[in-house]
DNA sequence: GGGTCTCCTGGGAGCGCTCTCAAGCAGGCG
DNA sequence: CGCCTGCTTGAGAGCGCTCCCAGGAGACCC
């Protein structure tokens, strides 16, 4: 391994100063075109690459954010919502030559090891997903000073001033539901997600706004899992054999409960209308009939979250890094 | 945001020089106890956190290593492969103090910034996975001169000076057509993998070791997906309508075979046995019948990858950082 | 008690870079 | 022609840390 080549020696060869080779390395504004020339040459022949620990030593940036990913349950695995919305993240960074430092939460004990690397200022910033309303780990970002954004909205009171990025939950059920009802559905049911994440709150609230008066009977809570909508459309459809539309939290729960109506010979959307939520397709691409279900781009979510947290470091005082909600949309199948 | 606390202020208020702080700081031997107490005291009153970046400025060690991920397809979603391996990955590094930092490689054009990368220096090692035989990865890794260790045998010849780990794939294979035989079957078919993957390979010839006169019709080459496994069982029956068994280069695919074995109204394993490779749980868990397979550890895999480097750390020169072959176990449940 | 040896400790250099500051220089204007 | 302005360039300090080296303090032996 020979020695990597420093600024000094691009400098030497250029024939100009440090200072100078520098400024060009740096975009050259400022220097006359005949010595950016030769330093670029310079650069090129001795293939020189700035030392990443040298530069951030005296500028204090790093180049880095930290993406935080907990993963308390094997949810992880079967949801495809983090990779799209890390594939998002991944990318927007990139175009902004930005790393990305992957910290995996596993258990409670790791929080000190998270404190302690955020603290340390290895990363300009972090990116987070706040899944639970009692998720310690918001209020442990939020008290790192480190700047920060969540994906998905945090829980009351865990972490106000972290911004955040979510999509429309609550808008994206309330149309999904005025929909079954300008279908003429008349007894609509939800199977709701986990109480103690804000999406699942978020969307059964969207379904109370449509539905006032709904009969407490007719929402089921299940956790997000396929088999936890199935159980859920089979307990709704013993209590309420008069229901004619459902609509799950997410997708997956619809997947459970359109297995549960096939297999008790009731048609969809005829018998009972479904609608999902997610529009994840590669949970639902090749599921019979065709889902309705409410889109949102979650990879784009992903960008997002970056491009705020970018606004929020170039203006720490986080004026115009308010929190975003990205729109959602209907997206009509066969299914209802 | 007031500013961090260099070891220059916990030397002060500790009363003794930079030198011993520093000491104490990393590990504290050779000073002696009543110092090394004032010392760890002066850092918790402050807080004090090592600045990562003047470290390695000097040290010219980073605690960082990169895991490079290629995705050319979309294979990395419906595949819970990679998540297994990453996380073992993870778990490894986080217990050697070691970042993670991704990178995410979609297309050809990202290549260069990942060589930029490595060569700049801003890691100590790289993982990386070879999929792909014609991976023109493993090249511009085994160029940029980091360490690295592949999960997964390399093409022939595209790296063969970088160690890898990857399990033992063809005795995996073995012992599924061994079990096979054993049972009496007499035509057993082969539902490969992907040419152009090494681990597909490996399988197949685990599968010609014991029946080195197979005929070519009981041979159908699938991609790793559910749906080419279904594809290959159907066109497998069709040639061969006598075939009693069936090896499935994933479980995936395996999946896929038996899901055209039961719409054929063929009984497994009375008619047609099966098994797959892998057992990877979240994929057969509820299929029926239980699926035999050979499991490999992947998580494990994941594990000895970062072993394997951190022994390449230490000892760049390479003695004692050979590659490694994980055992694989033949798990016997109803399919076969 | 003096010499030698060992163990601690502090001084100081230097890692590679950025950035401030002042010097140098050309051009414009009075 | 001299002075002022504005643009380039270079010198040098210093980011926070590690580590080499020398010096000092005991301990031990003769």
């Amino acid at each position: 391994m020979t020695p990597r080549p420093t600024l000094e020696e691009v400098a030497a060869r250029a024939g100009v100063s440090r200072a100078t080779a520098s400024r060009v390395v740096n975009g050259g504004s400022g220097v006359r075109q005949p010595l950016i020339d030769r330093v670029r040459t310079a650069v090129d022949e001795l293939g020189y690459v700035p030392n990443h620990a040298a530069r951030s030593l005296v500028t204090q940036r790093h180049g880095a954010v930290a993406v935080i990913i907990a993963e308390p349950e094997f949810r992880v695995f079967s949801d495809p919502f983090f990779q799209q919305q890390v594939r998002g993240i991944s990318r927007e960074l990139t175009a902004n030559d930005i790393q990305l430092v992957l910290l995996w939460v596993e258990e409670e004990a790791d929080h000190e090891r998270i404190g302690r690397y955020l603290a340390g200022g290895h990363v300009d910033g972090a990116l987070a997903f706040s899944l639970h309303s009692d998720d310690r780990l918001a209020g442990l970002i939020a008290h790192s000073r480190v700047p920060a954004v969540f994906g998905g909205r945090p829980g009351a009171g865990s972490a106000p001033t972290v911004p955040y990025v979510d999509c429309d939950n609550r808008g994206g059920a309330r149309a999904a539901v005025s929909h079954l009802a300008s279908l003429g559905c008349r007894s609509i049911a939800h199977i709701a997600g986990p109480r103690d994440q804000t999406s699942a709150l978020d969307r059964a609230a969207g379904y109370f706004d449509v539905l006032i008066e709904a009969d407490p009977e007719l929402i089921y809570q299940g956790d997000f899992t396929r088999v936890s909508g199935a159980r859920a459309m089979a307990a709704l459809l013993d209590r309420r054999p008069d229901l004619d539309a459902v609509f799950a939290a997410n997708d997956l729960m619809a997947l459970g409960a359109l297995q549960v109506l096939q297999e008790r010979g009731l048609h969809v959307p005829r018998d009972v209308a479904v609608v999902g939520f997610d529009d994840m397709e590669a949970v639902i691409s090749d599921c019979t009939p065709a889902l309705t279900t409410v889109r949102q781009d979650i990879e784009y979510m992903g960008r997002l979250m970056v491009r705020l947290l970018m606004r929020l470091l170039e203006n720490p005082s986080g004026h115009g890094s308010d929190s975003v909600i990205t729109p959602t949309v209907l997206v009509r199948r066969q299914s209802a």
